[in-house]
DNA sequence: CGGGTGACAACGT
DNA sequence: AACGTTGCCACCC
């Protein structure tokens, strides 16, 4: 497989996810054929820049979080796009419906001692 | 070949 | 929850 035909199918896959919906850099990967690759999806959607008419704000680190900086202009603008498609954010971190129940007592019990 | 880098992920604390 | 570590992999020097 040539580094272009990877490339193209990371870009079917971002164009795959539905509006109002995200997906991370790791499932996209897994989608496009190429688990284990998700590096490779920040660096595609990095050089496919604005005329590819992708809707990369529509990916997002493992669990939603907002893969850019904080306050960041770019964070800024993928916040707000996601905004106008209904999906919420708290922080660089887009709303996620439930986490696993059981992972929360045990965290508690972690931190807080 | 070898080391640095990054729009990442999983795990531990 | 916020960080630090590790593992990863494609690229570029």
């Amino acid at each position: 497989m040539t580094a272009g035909e990877r490339a193209a199918a990371i870009r079917r896959a971002v164009r795959a996810i539905k509006r109002g919906s995200f997906a991370s850099y790791g499932e996209i990967a897994r989608r496009a054929g190429l688990p284990g690759r998700a590096r490779l999806v920040g660096q595609v959607l990095r050089e496919s820049g604005d005329e590819a008419r992708l809707p990369w704000h529509r990916v997002t680190g493992a669990g939603g979080r907002i893969a850019f900086p904080a306050g960041s202009k770019n964070a800024r603008e993928q916040l707000s796009r996601l905004a106008r498609e209904g999906v919420a954010a708290r922080g660089n971190r887009v709303q996620v419906k439930r986490t696993a129940a059981g992972a929360r007592s045990l965290d508690a019990l972690l931190w807080k001692q």
